[in-house]
DNA sequence: GATGAATGAGTATTCATTCAT
DNA sequence: CATGAATGAATACTCATTCAT
């Protein structure tokens, strides 16, 4: 709660307190999120944004301070919706082949609304000073989550092995869902199937 | 071959005929390839590249008409480097464990140079009409050496299961290089480790 | 007073009446003062004034139909300082020397409320159609008053010399104290001192 | 010389090396110069000055890297033409009287075809860091100038008393003639005359 | 052929002003 | 009446591309 805030405040000239500007700053973040996804980093002008949004540029202008701010936004969004799944996934105290099953199956439907954000939010958007850190807050919260995740059905396994896992499978997991989001084959059952498959034999595995 | 000529006169203005041009040319794609993976499609411009090669924005545009087309060489040349590995890896008809770490490491060696290149241009290098395209040129070759390779050391699978796999582990082994690559990891043994574990067990399995 | 009426009508949009809006408009041409002095024309932002003032935006356009009917009014304020400080002068029927003395110090104190305020005003602030009429209002009253308090010390002089000394001592004045203020040496007794002396010397010679 | 070098390695992006750009270079100045007397600070926005330069907006970015280096060699080179007044006072080794009117002679000529630029330069033109600070290398250069022109023609007085006579008379010359400038009262042979008194007055007194 | 000066459409951002609440 | 959210024209600056030398 008070992250949130305390982020807000950082990331918004100021806090929408009628309901029409509640509406207008909602407004802005999905338009902010369809266009990164659908055109990308170099297709993310805030005028754009603007007019997707159905609203003038200054009034984006009044609620976020520049460009950036509208991004993490839009990235602070996102990652709520993935860790949202990786909790529902990690409680579900379920064995391996439940887990990787619900993991891969939200994912995909996780992405499918807007296929390319979160490949853009990681590798284009900018890229402040932790360009080459792996530790910008927005991945280590997601790692932890995915090392949690793991944990729960491996709770056998060393520190070690499951941070190393953490990595292995979120990575994975990433790239061949954005790229078959690029593909739109998201809702291909055989190569989810197979993802899954693969993931499954890797958690199943003797240590 | 034909294929290579076709793309040449959609890309070049003219064929570099005296050694001179054609070492001009070949300093052009280098240094299209590492501000590429160095600045990302953001800092990729054109003035910049001419500047790293050290020749004239003029001379440049003598032999590639436009921003694109110098793209589309940096690409090519990557993936000749690309498919070379997988050649590699294919023609060795080593049992699975032998070609998954061949796979692998040969991977990582050949995305160190220009660590950030692979992902720009797959992710970033716009995108035009062939961006929700699964069948672009550049990554139906790529796949299908993938599955020539499967093909290889799995010779009882039936193409399908083979495509279906070369998506999953081109897609897998993509997402994780990327990311190591993002991360500074790509030296990192544990990691690559478990992502030739993975892989093999998945294509160690019974079908 | 007639004057006063017709300037109000081009510059207020109707008349405080009740005692609050007073209160409010005396606010809003304080904070137009401090913020033309402190930031130059260039920061005078109506919603900056505004917020200084406290008030909100709306408010501010309520009185004042556009941002340069503030500025007259921040000026017409700012001119009866001056005026005031002009009128002491000329009516101690003083020697020279006495005079001059009075009329650096004051203008001095009279400018180190708002040290910025006065030049900003004759020379940021636009300019429009009079920019090169020596006849604006503003100045013609000015100018009135310095000759009056000039022909007060020296009855010998002739109705031109009077004209002249007034166009002259009224700018070297000005330049010397507002580059003053510019240095934070409105204090600086040696220079003001040395202002006096000049301006005596120049007032007391044999026509 | 070197001073030169320096500067232009501070202001210019390059060095305009053919015939051509040096004439552009020149123009952007001289628009400068009249844009910012013309319409002082406010209307001096890079697209006028190209405009009135008659050269496209990316020219003039070529070699300004913006906006503030533009100002800084209009500055600069108003800065020349001001130390070769003073220079022409000093060395002509005359007494007061004469020292005097050539000094308001030129200045007032100097002033004259871009009336308001010293104004602007001085007072708009932003204020770095050094707003506050009475010693912008400009000013401390402008000032030295005037002290060892009074210096020459009063060789008697103390330094104290020079410095203080340099600051007193530069602010002095510079209110009158700019308030002159502002009035199109330049050529006023009285006001000249005036001016040129009261200075003599003051430098001729007995300390 | 090679060069690099010149071009101008396009991008992020501000700010005077209006008007629905 | 007071409020402050919404508007959009205007501004500084970039970069792909051309063309005179």
């Amino acid at each position: 709660m008070s992250t949130r805030i305390a982020k807000s405040a950082r990331t918004m000239r100021k806090q929408p307190r009628q309901a029409r500007s509640r509406v207008m700053v909602e407004a802005v973040v999905e338009a902010g999120a369809r266009v990164l996804s659908d055109q990308g980093w170099v297709g993310f002008t805030t005028n754009r944004v603007a007019d997707v949004a159905g609203v003038a540029i200054g009034s984006l202008y009044q609620y976020f301070p520049d460009k950036l701010s509208l991004v993490e936004a839009v990235r602070n969004r996102h990652l709520a919706d993935c860790l949202a799944v990786l909790q529902r996934c990690a409680s579900s105290r379920a064995p391996v082949r439940q887990f990787v099953d619900v993991l891969v199956q939200e994912m995909a439907a996780a992405h499918s609304t807007h296929p390319g954000l979160h490949r853009v939010l990681l590798d284009e958007a900018p890229a402040k000073q932790d360009y080459l850190d792996p530790g910008s807050a927005y991945e280590i919260e997601y790692l932890q989550h995915y090392a949690m995740a793991i944990a729960a059905c491996r709770p056998d396994w060393d520190p070690a092995a499951i941070q190393n896992a953490a990595l292995l499978i979120s990575d994975a997991v990433d790239g061949v869902i954005h790229n078959a989001a690029r593909r739109a084959m998201l809702n291909d059952p055989a190569l989810m199937r197979a993802l899954a498959t693969m993931i499954e034999l890797y958690l199943s595995r003797e240590g």
